[in-house]
DNA sequence: CGCTTAATTGAGAGCCTTCAATCATCGTGG
DNA sequence: CCACGATGATTGAAGGCTCTCAATTAAGCG
């Protein structure tokens, strides 16, 4: 075990300890490593809830509301910690937007030993905490926002997770399908391309191919999106560039 | 401090931790109380987020996603404990749907010192891995899901954490108005209306005064709602009603 | 270079919303 | 205890946004 494992990665970088402890040896024991190829579901297990690092790639995790409905709940990328349930009324299902390596850990046992850890608490209160509000802030795209705004929404959210600033503006390379942005948006491909097109007609994004975005105007997209907060005075909207950028891109 | 100080009860129930101990006084050092009348918000902090445990009563949380658009993110009853965001998009607030008690803790300091103990770490962390469930199970609801069955796993919900058996059936109570219904389900008042009006027609639910409903067939509301794991085989809908009950009532 | 799959574009239908009016509920005051 | 008023809930009709169905175009891969 070189020192750029999955495993090495996750207690550092996620947990600030040190693999080779007493708490390191332990949740190895009890990690399962898995490379997914793109496409392919992580191994389901419907007896025990599932908590999941994701070393590198990239992820969705779905809930099959019933056959031909699929639900995006949440996409993952490089570094992300989240949690698959295995006993709720929905099947979830987790799978890789692209080659993926990951550790799987059952949610019961690996909870029971982070509870014993400050630091590892410390970290994953605060990651379950982020991905409960990332998942709010998407309740709320669901059931109040047109399908503009949550398109808007969304690749504002990706430019903070996976874009690279380029000229005043920001290029996105995006991992999944135009389904699946249907999916995580609670929308049909047709509305999600619909959508697109207005947005390049308007100006405000260009696309090259199937996966390249770039956004020409984030004040634009963000006043599309309704993500402005209310101005409390007249035109006091510097506000927005910082709190845009103000959450760090976690699992949820 | 008598035996039933919402902050006891809060040590005790949640936790399982004495309220007298040293992690007990630290915690009652940083905690607010607060009795909210009915139809109060929780004072909000912009700057800090808040944990919040509901000693009794029931609370609604909502994000403005603008001015006459609010979506209900979670509803909450006596022994939950849920966290408020003061960075987000949207503008979150918590209000008591009926008289109610709570307690108040910035959320930064209250981690850190939770973390340091594994019994509250290991409630925190089972307790925000069901809320992170509950709003996923949510956002499914709200991407995927018509309006009646929106309606019918709302009822089902409901009946899980405030409903009451009753003659094969279950009587409910609710605290909310169709307001804040169709908050929550991403719906008008008049449609959650409309289908309420088609549950009593199709002899499902019998509603008696504003927040009386009795639910007269719990499998037929399943089926609604799409609950229902689909069948392996021919007629096994056994299985549902254990699932639909394996879940405890906690905050998101 | 051709084929398979994904994405785009268009037309029509459906579900929920909006607007409007009526009815019921419940707290209040006589 | 009942009448009254205000708020909440119900019901109806019309419109809008997204979905469905269908055809075309483009992208990516062998």
């Amino acid at each position: 075990m070189n020192a750029a494992t999955p495993f090495d990665q996750f207690t550092r970088s996620a947990f600030g300890i040190e693999p080779g402890g007493t708490i390191g040896a332990r949740l190895k024991a009890m990690a399962t490593q898995a490379a997914l190829p793109k496409g392919q579901s992580a191994p389901s297990d419907r007896t025990t809830d599932q908590v999941v690092f994701l070393a590198s790639g990239a992820t969705k995790l779905s809930a099959h509301a019933s056959l031909e409905r699929e639900q995006i709940v949440a996409f993952h990328f490089g570094g992300d910690i989240t949690a698959i349930p295995s006993d709720s009324i929905y099947a979830y299902e987790l799978t890789a937007l692209v080659d993926s390596e990951l550790l799987l850990f059952p949610a019961r046992e690996f909870f029971d030993l982070a509870a014993s850890d400050a630091s590892i608490s410390r970290s994953l209160l605060g990651r379950l905490t982020a991905a409960l509000y990332r998942s709010r802030d998407k309740a709320v795209a669901l059931g109040q926002k047109s399908a503009s705004e949550r398109l808007a929404g969304f690749l504002l959210g990706m430019s903070e997770r996976v874009g690279k600033p380029h000229r005043g503006g920001c290029l996105l390379d995006l991992p999944m399908s135009r389904r699946d942005i249907g999916d995580s948006l609670g929308l049909t491909i047709e509305t999600v391309s619909r959508q697109i097109s207005h947005l390049r007609e308007a100006g405000l994004v260009e696309t090259q191919g199937r996966s390249h975005v770039r956004l020409l105007d984030l004040e634009a997209l963000m006043a599309m999106a309704g993500h402005a907060q209310p101005a409390k005075n007249s035109t006091d909207n510097d506000s927005n560039l910082i709190s845009i950028n103000a959450r760090l891109a976690t699992s949820g």
